[in-house]
DNA sequence: ATGGCTACGATCCGTAGA
């Protein structure tokens, strides 16, 4: 089972994208934020002629998340209580699939960066419920935290600025105590991997990025993890989304 | 010096992202 996870940057523009990487990647499920969509406008059928069913939360202008799958999607949930379309879960083949958008934060300091750090304490009581119920389970998106300092190009300019500051690492931490693994780091890695670039400054091109798109396991999941991989392949589009797909391959 | 792209929904600039 090949899991995926990408954000899109609004699903409206990137459909065409989305659907031409569908065929290639051979994704069975894919986790996609910042659809950037109101229910009612999202592309349904066009996903269900390239053979995907699609779980789906999303709101205008901001946030949104989904999950499509070829195969059926059981017992969809969006995620605990919030007004920001940030989470949707879903049972796929016997794997509890979680899709997350986690906030940006803005700034250290700043009311954003506050409302991370409790969207994450609140993201971590609810894993821990849903481990408690699904053995099989992974959680795929995109985390808005670069783990570790090699998952920053340039450790030494970003050092305590939001997506590395202390507070966030532990909060991602905070995940992985309750039974996750990092699929990523299951294997060796190129140095120097990274699933977002900024749009300015040919951030791409000079690999200036940071690696904040995960894919967490628990241990029946991880143990039975074969491969994961960053594809950028995307990022290298006309018009891309600043965020490129993670994929993980489960036995 | 603190911007630089991109998407969006509002107008022809502001907000947000990371």
């Amino acid at each position: 089972m090949r899991l995926a996870t990408w954000n899109v940057n609004s699903l409206k523009v990137r459909l065409p994208q989305l659907l031409d990487w569908l065929a290639q990647s051979g994704a069975d499920v894919a986790c996609l934020q910042e659809t950037k969509l109101e229910d009612g406008q999202f592309p349904r059928a066009e996903l269900q002629a390239a053979g995907y069913a699609a779980a789906f939360s999303g709101q205008k202008t901001y946030n949104g998340v989904a999950i499509v799958a070829r195969s059926t999607l059981e017992d969809v949930s969006i995620g605990f209580p919030q007004e920001q379309k940030r989470v949707i879960a879903a049972t796929v083949d016997g794997v509890r699939v979680v899709c997350v958008y986690c906030p940006n934060g803005q700034a250290v300091g700043s009311d954003k960066y506050e409302y991370k750090l409790q969207w994450f304490a609140q993201l971590r009581a609810w894993l821990k419920e849903e481990l408690s119920r699904h053995a099989r389970l992974a959680v795929l998106g995109d985390f808005n935290v670069a783990p570790e300092d090699r998952d920053v190009h340039d450790p030494k300019a970003w050092e305590g600025q939001v997506h590395v500051s202390e507070p966030e690492r532990a909060a991602f931490r905070g995940l992985l105590e309750l039974g996750l693994g990092d699929a990523f780091r299951l294997f060796p890695q190129p140095e120097k991997s990274f699933s977002w670039w900024d749009y300015r400054r040919m951030a791409f091109r000079r690999n200036a990025g940071l690696r904040i798109d995960q894919i967490l396991l628990s241990e029946p999941l991880a143990q039975r993890c074969t491969a994961c991989t960053i594809d950028k392949a995307p990022r290298r589009h006309e018009r891309p989304s600043d965020h490129t797909p993670v994929l993980a391959d489960v036995a």
